[in-house]
DNA sequence: AAAGAATGTCTAGCACTGCTAGGATCGGCT
DNA sequence: AGCCGATCCTAGCAGTGCTAGACATTCTTT
């Protein structure tokens, strides 16, 4: 009885998040307007509405895949951050892994950050992954200064401005590693 | 006969302008999710198809709305550049008036650069207006420097990046007026 | 002025979306 | 064995963007 139980919850949980990498395997393929609930249902090998009973609806389901996605982006900017030989650079590393992760998984950042979602931001049941991303910036800069949180603010919506924009072909695809330069010049001067 | 093929055109293009206003304030009075074509054709009081005798898509009407507020936003943006007493201060007029901008027309900016619209940009065939907003940032900045239009892109960057994380909660409302003080004086340090 | 051509508009419908109520089916328990 | 509850699916709702074809209405030509 007990054992069935846990070996249902367990199956369940595996579904849980068999429903999620199919989302992100097909946003990524195919793009989030390619995603359906059918599409996904059918993915999973499940009927439509077992989708409902794991998440509150499509949204739950994008937030769901946007946070795995922090949890990947905290990852790969604490490796930059982590791998710079000298606090300076450090700052320009994980501005560079920023985008970097922006542009080789765009259907995950637009999940992340243009998608709707149900995810809280700036508040206290924020989740952890994100708070570690912005974390990451915070602590390239110096702890003496008081305005970090400020700056970090500042240099993060810099860089998804340059994520998006370029996405969508508002500025020029080229020159990104001026721009990283010149920002964290900005930075490193107006500090 | 001719007189009265006149007459035909000039209605046709009132209506054509009916069509854009009305998207564009039933988008800022309930948000673009509610911008149906159904409920525009309602609006318009005629049927559905003949939105599309006018348009080739919802994108393309997006994207008409979106070209009338590049329009009013290169003159605000102008105005603000224009006004300030000193040229050290316009960038930071500039600045100011596009945030505000944003956080005061929503639904306009969204269209502007967050929905998916028919504009072209950064090529030959670019909106002149768009290419206006554009080139207030440039103006702001010294003729002497050969990497302005560099300066300009990551500006308009970073406040499209403050406009939108603070627009969707991912930053906190407040502290805008600190942001752009940070962001004119990392400018005018780093170059 | 009457017949034909062209233009404009609308009704009705397609294929799709997210989402859900209700019934069928299968498991474990007494 | 028989019940009962959890689980799952079929079928459907109300809505979306978009379009083919019928219907007028207007203009052109004889």
């Amino acid at each position: 009885m007990s054992a069935t139980r846990e070996r249902r919850e367990r199956e369940r949980a595996q579904r849980h998040q068999m429903i999620i990498t199919a989302a992100r395997e097909l946003a990524e393929a195919e793009g989030w307007e390619a995603v359906t609930t059918r599409r996904l249902a059918e993915r999973v090998e499940y009927s439509q509405p077992v989708l409902y009973s794991h998440f509150n609806g499509k949204d739950a389901i994008v937030g769901a895949v946007a946070l795995d996605g922090f949890v990947e982006m905290a990852g790969d900017l604490g490796r930059a951050r982590r791998s710079a030989p000298e606090p300076a650079r450090a700052l320009r590393a994980v501005c560079a892994a920023y985008l970097r992760f922006a542009t080789e998984r765009p259907a995950l950042y637009q999940a992340m950050f243009i998608l709707p979602t149900n995810l809280k931001f700036a508040s206290v049941d924020t989740p952890a992954p994100l708070r570690a991303c912005f974390d990451e910036f915070v602590n390239c800069l110096r702890p003496d200064n008081e305005r970090r949180e400020l700056f970090a603010e500042v240099i993060w919506s810099a860089l998804h401005g340059i994520a998006v924009l370029s996405e969508s072909g508002r500025i020029p695809p080229a020159g990104q590693e001026e721009r990283i330069d010149l920002l964290v010049a900005g930075v490193a001067a107006g500090g």
